[in-house]
DNA sequence: TGGAATTTGTGATAAAATAAACACATGATT
DNA sequence: AATCATGTGTTTATTTTATCACAAATTCCA
């Protein structure tokens, strides 16, 4: 991190993708700029806060005019690293693992699926739109000579370590993680958890509170 | 809300699950006391949150003892709700929703799936795990009968809204939204969104910034 | 063309969240 | 029973995040 550039807070990155998707819609229905008040009466933020987010990265807007849609979209894309056409592999091709594996919306954000993989024979060499399940014991050698950047872990919690473990050896940087166990990783790999029981939990909490 | 007792902030509501994650396995490997500092060391945050956060519920621990695990797990459950039994059902069963029904760890948790929900008279019929695919047109007099609680969302963006809107006129309380479409609810009602797309965004940008 | 209306970027201020500090109750030890 | 170490609950300080407010830039329209 440089030092002349003050450092992005984690929640401004979290909403990124927040400000992408109502772009995206805006984009869609053909608005070609918007100011920060309007938006943020779609959003339900202030517009002091998204003028505040755009500024760690410059600010993309201009006086009296408010923000170009599509360059602001594009700049937001930039910045999230969309158009670097990250690879993703599956490992786990249980429900949960061929679900996502079917969730297009993936791609559409610029990802590409390259590859699923599991232990059970029943469903190695089985393929899902048109990518093949390979064996587990593949990963390694496929990460490596396809430099796979991220990898979704949707294993069963008993073999989350240990599959964690050898993702990380194989060179992945990113790991979305959908088991209920964290992972315990070296600084140089990220990780994003869903936690769905988690979730539901804080869900089961509001549905009391709120009337 | 009481105006006693301070309003529990949001992030300490997002906290409470994952206590109540490590302290279950605490329990179950049989260790029966623990404090404040050992638990920060384990879950990588500082005593002092732990022991503040506790505080807005009352403070469980007890002075040059800790905190008893059983006891302390016990609790976080009742302020979850977890023991309520809450009753919910999954609108969609495409692919995520057929893998939600599947997935177990809800049952863990104390919520019981009740009903599944889909428009595609191919799969209306069909069972998951005991638990009948019905008819959607069924959903109202369903949730009524039945005093459903929660609602999984895994329809299409397209089917979001109008989903939504009849759940709640049929007086669901919560609704875990797994589209893309964010709601406009009632304020009585409690939503919380798993955006997978966002979260994958948010680790594209990640794997760009670690090293 | 010029002046009113917008609307950003940003420094100042307020609020919220996190961390540190500490007084004192409790349990262990001798 | 007296002493000491532990570790909570709570107050205070620090850091982070959000909001406010306004000068400067730009657009819009008469």
């Amino acid at each position: 991190m440089e030092n002349n550039e003050r450092k992005v807070p984690d929640v401004v990155i979290k909403r990124l993708p927040r400000y992408y998707r109502y772009l995206s819609e805006l984009l869609a229905l053909g608005i070609q700029r918007i100011s920060s008040g309007s938006l943020s009466e779609i959003m339900n933020v202030t517009a002091s806060q998204i003028r505040q987010d755009f500024n760690y990265f410059g600010g993309f807007g201009q006086q009296g005019y408010g923000y170009n849609v599509e360059y602001l979209t594009k700049e937001i894309c930039n910045i999230l690293g969309l158009n670097d056409g990250d690879t993703m592999i599956i490992v786990g091709a249980g429900n949960l693992g061929r679900a996502l594996a079917n969730h297009t919306t993936f791609e559409k954000r610029g990802f590409r699926l390259v590859g699923i993989f599991d232990t059970d024979p029943a469903v190695i060499g089985k393929t899902i739109r048109g990518i093949s399940i390979m064996d587990a014991k593949s990963i390694p050698d496929f990460v490596g000579k396809n430099n796979v950047d991220i990898a979704v872990l949707t294993v069963p919690n008993s073999a989350v370590n240990d599959t964690a473990d050898v993702l990380i050896k194989s060179g992945i940087r990113g790991i979305l993680n959908f088991s209920y166990t964290e992972l315990d990783v070296p600084e140089n790999v990220a990780v994003e958890n869903v936690h769905l029981s988690d979730t539901l939990m804080t869900l089961a909490y509001r549905i009391k509170k709120e009337v």
